[in-house]
DNA sequence: CGGAGTCGAAAG
DNA sequence: CTTTCGACTCCG
């Protein structure tokens, strides 16, 4: 009985098995079978299927969502990074008490232990450990600070890139929440193919650590904006950007690209249920989508540097290195140096008594 | 003596 | 802002 169908089943794949398909197979051999018979073989089969999957259970990818107090994440086991993690960013979560001094790069416990990476993965490795979903976007909260240090949102990134271009980058999309009431962001790493001296494409990248954490070559990131509940249209715009150095010569722009391109090279659709009935502006034609050049960045970083002073002779030294840039310290800078260097004074004689 | 944790300096 | 690293502590 069993060896008759599959008998049948042999003769008609054999019979239209040259230059036809194999669609065209399958309908062919259904003219053969009853309808009765159709349906004893595919019980038959998927019983079977579903014996052996209700006794040993199917293959996990381990790729489902997890969700944190500030992001969503989806992990890759076999790669030990993150496969996406999407974030929300609104201006009221940009500010708060929450300090990264106070937090530590650790394994998610959340993601089985024999597909996490650790931190001697990264320590010595050469690459730095790049938040996906940044530390900045979790001010509010000491907590989903804590959470975006879990290694489920870093990956092996260029320590350059890391404090560089990725940062500026970061910062830019904390500044759309200035003119953006919401903006979505989801951040991941790739591994793209290249053209080897063969002519060959293929796909190489470098796994570091015990655990063969995979070193990204680039990272990508989408952003989505609105400006309230009801005024649409949305606007997007995506980002690919190598795991490399990137000075100041090259502008964020170099590395848009169209949101279906991103999702040919990441595998991933990335707002399926956002629709042609909703009109999608191009970010950079809304928005200048530019990051802070080297005197406004160096500016930044001076300011960060002076409110972290401990001692008047380093805070001396922060600003001698800002003259030696020559770059001239604007008025919100000039007054963080005054406040810090009265802060100081104060702390060095602490028996005068201020009003 | 060596791991673990905290702190500050250094650097883009 | 983004990191790494070395020095220092505490402790069994």
């Amino acid at each position: 009985m069993a060896s008759g169908l599959k008998f049948g089943r042999f003769v008609g794949g054999f019979v239209c098995g040259v230059g036809v398909s194999t669609g065209a197979c399958i309908t062919a051999l259904r003219l053969y079978l009853t309808k009765q018979q159709l349906q004893h073989e595919e019980t038959q089969t998927e019983s079977a299927v579903q014996r052996l999957i209700k006794l040993y259970g199917l293959p996990l990818t381990g790729a489902e969502t997890r969700s944190y107090s500030n992001h969503i994440q989806s992990y890759d086991q076999s790669r030990r990074i993150p496969r996406w993690v999407a974030e929300h960013l609104s201006n009221n979560k940009l500010v708060g008490g929450a300090d990264r001094k106070h937090c530590k790069f650790k394994p998610d416990p959340n993601i089985p232990q024999c597909f996490t990476a650790h931190n001697e993965d990264y320590l010595g490795s050469g690459w730095s450990r790049g938040h996906m979903a940044p530390a900045g976007d979790n001010k509010f909260s000491e907590q989903s600070m804590e959470e975006s240090f879990y290694l489920s949102n870093i990956v092996p990134q260029n320590y350059e890139n890391n404090a560089g271009f990725w940062n500026r980058l970061e910062m830019y999309c904390r500044e759309l929440t200035e003119r953006f009431s919401d903006v979505w962001v989801i951040s991941g790493p790739l591994t793209l193919p290249r053209v080897g001296e063969d002519g060959k494409k293929a796909v190489s990248y470098q796994l570091i650590g015990k655990d063969d954490v995979a070193v990204p070559t680039h990272l990508y990131k989408v952003v989505l904006v609105r400006k309230d509940m009801s005024a649409e249209p949305l606007a997007m715009a995506a980002f690919v950007v190598p795991n490399a150095p990137i000075g100041f010569d090259h502008q964020l722009k170099e590395y848009q690209v169209s949101l279906s391109e991103l999702e040919r090279m990441s595998g991933l659709t990335f707002f399926p249920k956002l629709d042609q009935t909703h009109p999608l502006k191009n970010l950079c034609s809304v928005d200048s989508c530019e990051l802070m050049d080297f005197e406004r960045f160096t500016l930044y970083i001076t300011g960060r540097k002076v409110k972290s002073a401990k001692t008047l002779t380093k805070l001396e030294k922060i600003m001698a290195e800002l003259k030696e840039a020559e770059i001239t310290p604007d008025d919100y800078l000039v007054k963080l140096y005054l406040e810090k260097k009265q802060e100081l004074l104060q702390k060095h004689r602490p028996e005068s008594k201020s009003g």
